[in-house]
DNA sequence: AACGAACGAGAGCACTGCTCTTGACACGGT
DNA sequence: ACCGTGTCAAGAGCAGTGCTCTCGTTCGTT
């Protein structure tokens, strides 16, 4: 009985991660809006139709695309933050940097899915949450890392964020990077945001004809980055 | 000969001014993937082949509407740095970045399609590096004004950017802010695309359920990308 | 063995960008 | 005043899209 249903599950559970790797490459290739179930179901050698008995519609389909993206982006930070010892906090910082860039250089599409322009008409579900903010997760511990080892040195540069930014802070401080204050909860937002922003502008290409050593200058700049939240050189 | 020539001429402008119009009243309210030629045409109570006659294809039509809004943003941010005092050049940077973060909040989907994910297939030709960096002029100046003025102060926070850079920063110089070091086009660059990062993050959803208080977070965290610049304050 | 849920195939709807042909109109030179 | 020429809108049509519905079949459970 759970044999027999587990096999027709396997089936279909089979036949799902195909679809979405078909749609994958496909996005890959062509970006979110070449995104054909038709194209899909034609390489499977299935009918159209038959695709929405797995998904109900393409937004959907793209929904998984997008869960996938979040964790595997996740992954590579992950992978590169473990990568490094435990006390070289700079040494993690620019790791997870570059690998966030280096991902998304490699699946420019799949980048621009999450952190570009959102799909009209698309409204994320709520289940890409949890997937979404792995990368922020491991980002926010090497900060909260710094300050537990106490060499967090945040220069003193700048008046502190407004009085209104704790209840924001309070809810970073409590997911991700607890017992940091205030100000360094915001330098750590305008350090994570300047990296997207960096990466944005080189793949959206904002730098064409302008910036042409960029990985030199990805490394300096979120160096730099790294200065202004306080992590020891 | 003329006269009637023109008058042929007119009519064909004003057409094309209309066309122009409605795609982007419909990027506004669509998006750019929900722009429809043959909606445009439904509405103008042409035909859709009729279009044609004044956009070969979708995409040229798109190309004039990044154009329009890379005129509108770089217009808007002229005018904001306009209403301040040539000397306050913190306050100029200040309106700048509001300037750019109004109006992406005003027009979200036209700001997505100059700053967002490219349109896929899309390849925007030459006519656009014009009006694209009529913002970033503005913001190059005031960095320029303020270096001329010899108030730039960059804090003494982080390594110098690496040699290899310089060749990329000559190129900036050249165009927007000449005279100024290696070091200030580089962190210029950080506080750019830090801005653009923060608008993309509350833009296109990185700040929901996260970041509530964005207009105050805005504005203290584009003062201290001012500060890192080297700004005074 | 029998019933019901799940499934793939296919036709069909309304829509898209784009092409091609056709017929009407206005313009400019004779 | 007329007639070629170039411009234009209209319409049909092509290939493609997401999605829905129906129809047999097949599989799993009772």
């Amino acid at each position: 009985m759970n044999a027999s249903r587990t096999a027709r599950e396997r089936v279909r559970v089979e036949l799902t991660r195909e679809i979405t790797e078909i749609a994958r490459r496909q996005l890959a290739t062509e970006g979110a809006a070449g995104l054909s179930l038709r194209a899909v179901a034609r390489e499977m050698g299935m009918v159209s139709s038959a695709i929405y008995r797995y998904f109900p519609s393409r937004d959907d389909l793209l929904t998984a695309l997008i869960v996938d993206g979040y964790n595997a982006i996740g992954e590579a930070v992950e992978r590169a933050d473990a990568a490094c010892a435990r006390d070289d906090h700079n040494g993690r910082w620019l790791a997870v940097c570059r690998a966030v860039r280096g991902w998304a250089l490699a699946h420019p599409h799949e980048y621009a899915l999450l952190y570009g322009s959102p799909v009209p008409g698309y409204q994320a579900p709520q289940d890409t949450v949890g997937p979404a903010i792995r990368d922020t997760v491991v980002y926010g511990k090497i900060i909260s890392d710094a300050r537990d080892a106490g060499v967090l040195n945040p220069p003193d540069i700048c008046p502190p964020p407004p009085p209104s930014f704790t209840a924001d802070a309070d809810r970073l401080r409590a997911v991700m990077m607890p017992e940091v204050s205030d100000d360094v909860v915001s330098r750590a937002i305008i350090a994570w945001t300047g990296v997207f922003g960096i990466v944005n502008f080189e793949l959206f290409g904002q730098f064409n004809n302008v910036v042409e050593n960029r990985a030199d200058l990805f490394d300096h700049n979120v160096t730099v980055l790294g200065r202004l939240i306080g992590l020891p050189g």
